[in-house]
DNA sequence: GGGCAAACGGAACAAGGTTCCGCATGTTGG
DNA sequence: CCAACATGCGGAACCTTGTTCCGTTTGCCC
């Protein structure tokens, strides 16, 4: 059972909305409202639910590319030949560089809206592992201490960097620097 | 000008909507539908909105007391005796505390949904002069770093705390507590 | 008791996510 | 090349939630 083969016009479609999702996500934030990107894609909402059954799973699609990449980056940090807490600490930035350059994304990843879970899942999924095996080299080599576990920091980050964009007040990077210096 | 004189009828239902308000929130947290609180409170969703011209002016309503205490906690920790750290360290304790035992208040105070603007500027106005003093005071004693604000501190706090309640792998008590060692 | 401003209830509206279904259109066997 | 049909499409309709509006009710004062 290898996929389904779509039609042409689906393909193309579904390649419209990402393309569409994306550019509108930076114009309005990942919480711009589904009609607007089915619009500018030029389709009709419920097109948009037959390729994305929910909005986290487009905003998830949008989105894929980079986490992969956050993701990769983690192990190649770590064998990089800086310390483990740098490469810790060069990670974290590389993860707050992507949340806060987009728009509303970190506000909607801890929303508890129903439908959100998938979004919330695949972060988690994803990058929690990558944390994990960061923060166990830096404790092990003994730069940090050792009851903060993956899961707690990464959605600790995450939180941090909600609301960045629109205040300039808030300063979500120097608190994200003051939180990993208390891990010391 | 002194205040207007409400009829008896009016200071009842303000009186019947905050206490089935806090009632509401306790049960299904601070997102609840107006609806349900008006229901609860055996009023007309149009009387809340006589009362409270808002949403947030409901939610800053039921929580002013306890914003007044936490506020009013600032400067009696600083002059209990404790260096100015531990005082700051108690404070923010207390203020985590709060939040973190209603359910989803952090997330929407947060929020930038329009209409929340009030309930933003409540707490930060009545919160932040007395963070301000504590870190003030902190700072004056060497004992923390000075490049961190009390806005941005206040929100990071809050925003460590959202989501603190229906995830137990999240731990945002520790979280705050490793950001405020990362003060020092 | 009567008059009137204050207050009320809840229907109506707006906005956003999601579902539904009749119609259009690729695809494919002949 | 054509017809049949499954696949995919558009967008109206539905649901939920905040907010507004207005005809009706009710407390207060004389």
């Amino acid at each position: 059972m290898n996929e389904r083969i779509k039609r042409a016009d689906a393909r193309r479609n579904e390649e419209s909305l990402l393309d569409a999702a994306a550019a509108v996500f930076v114009a309005a934030g990942v919480e711009a409202p589904v009609r607007d990107i089915a619009a500018r894609a030029g389709v009709g909402t419920g097109t948009i639910y037959r390729h994305f059954p929910t909005r986290a799973d487009l905003i998830v699609a949008v989105y894929r590319h980079q986490v992969e990449a956050c993701a990769a980056a983690g192990p190649a940090l770590l064998e990089s030949g800086v310390t483990p807490y740098a490469a810790l600490r060069s990670w974290i930035d590389l993860f707050v560089d992507f949340l806060v350059t987009k728009h509303g994304l970190a506000g909607v990843l801890r929303s508890d809206q129903a439908g959100f879970e998938t979004l919330h899942a695949y972060f988690l999924d994803r990058l929690v592992p990558v944390c994990g095996a960061l923060l166990a080299a830096a404790g092990a080599a003994g730069q940090i201490r050792t009851d903060v576990d993956a899961v707690t920091l990464m959605r600790g980050v995450g939180n941090l960097c909600i609301g960045a964009e629109n205040d300039d007040r808030y300063d979500a990077r120097k608190l994200v620097s003051v939180l990993i210096a208390g891990l010391r």
